[in-house]
DNA sequence: TTGTCGGCCGATCGCCGACAA
DNA sequence: TTGTCGGCGATCGGCCGACAA
């Protein structure tokens, strides 16, 4: 996956540490992430956190729902269990030094679906500031002002759209080829969608799905309870 | 899966062998039907049939495709490898006798699909004996002569058509009903359609799809040739 | 008897500007 | 600036009899 594309779609929250970076490895975050119960049982004493070196990190995308994960390999330093090493994912990470400087920061915008823009009865209404600075350029001698985008999603996979700058008072829009997209990721209203312009010049597609419960309830139980001070 | 549709739907060549029948097994055949190459390294000598005894015989059907397949569980007799026991799919079978008598046949019947029973655009076109024999009674005296025709499939799912008797000169055809279930079951022109009068009077609809290469080619190599004499 | 075709009618898709938030 | 709505033209699905194999 594209890694600017990839971050856009994980949102700014989401910071990734580089290769040979240190960071904590914490097996109880790890462990109530995978939404099941992980059974420590065979091991004597897990610590609350291991020192890691970062061995390399893949950026993922689920080949369904085009949500974006990532593989981080890791190796314990210190004393304790040397050739400690196993493919993870989604790892918890406290140490934010060393991750990759974002301040050059490609352009990218996201926008909520909006009920119009979900609904199978027309387009997507493209801000202002999405069609001058992502999309290219358009030109308004033309009447009307119609291009066709062509975008990548987190697959490579391509999709053409019709942008259409129209109506009164003018708006970009996109039309032909919105509704396929729409259908074929299963997007809702309350979806976000993201535009990246990559570094390459390519101009990318990747969605962000709602979050529609599962996460995010009541805590689900953890043997880590009566483990864990603090 | 209902027996009758089981057997409309494998065809008359498909005898299938009662239990505590005697049937023999042949190693090399169903070795061959696997599509894949069998290792017998592990096993000194195999013999070129074993002489059986019908355990028990499972009518199954494939979830996606709905084609039917059978697992027959053996238990071979005489005084070699007695506790051999184990389930195998596709059973090659030479002893006939003890097989279920057909002569209580339903009432069954097929069709191989037309271009013009496949397209989207329409029904589909009902021999008159398929009409008349398989299909619930319908009255002529109404005008149109219109019914709906309930039948379920390998899988217990309920269809519904419907069943009408126009034109001129008058003909049988199902309409509303019948593209959904193409689409659904991905028919094309050449599979077959079978509707069967089950025992207790449910009317079943199978499919059997058109061989479309694969099977049937030039020979796959067998370690059996160099073993097996005729 | 039944396979294929063109006609035709209604439903849906999807592009549009009007209007308002 | 942009979300929602109703209008409406194009397309498609699908039911029909005509006709011929």
């Amino acid at each position: 996956v594209n890694p600017q594309l990839w971050h856009a779609c994980a949102g700014g929250m989401v910071q990734m540490p580089l290769p040979n970076s240190h960071v904590y490895y914490f097996p109880q975050g790890h462990a109530e992430h995978t939404l099941t119960t992980v059974d420590f049982g065979g091991i004597p004493r897990v610590p609350a956190f291991i020192l890691c070196r970062v061995i390399d990190v893949k950026f993922l995308a689920d080949m369904e729902s085009d949500e974006v994960y990532a593989k981080i390999r890791l190796n314990p330093l210190g004393n304790t269990d040397i050739g400690y090493n196993r493919g993870i994912d989604d790892g918890v990470l406290v140490e934010t030094r060393n991750v990759h400087d974002s301040s050059d920061k490609p352009s990218s915008f996201s926008k909520t679906l909006t009920q119009s823009d979900a609904n199978n009865g027309g387009g997507f209404s493209v801000p202002r500031y999405c069609a001058e600075t992502i999309f290219p350029r358009l030109d308004y001698a033309a009447d009307p002002p119609v291009q066709t985008v062509v975008a990548k999603d987190v697959h490579g996979d391509v999709w053409k759209f019709r942008h259409i700058y129209r109506g009164t008072p003018r708006r970009h829009l996109l039309t032909t080829g919105w509704s396929t997209f729409v259908n074929q990721k299963k997007l809702v209203a309350g979806d976000s969608i993201v535009f990246v312009r990559a570094e390459n010049g390519d101009l990318c597609v990747g969605i962000r799905r709602a979050k529609r419960g599962g996460i995010g309830g009541p805590d689900s139980p953890s043997s880590w309870n009566s483990y864990s001070g603090n």
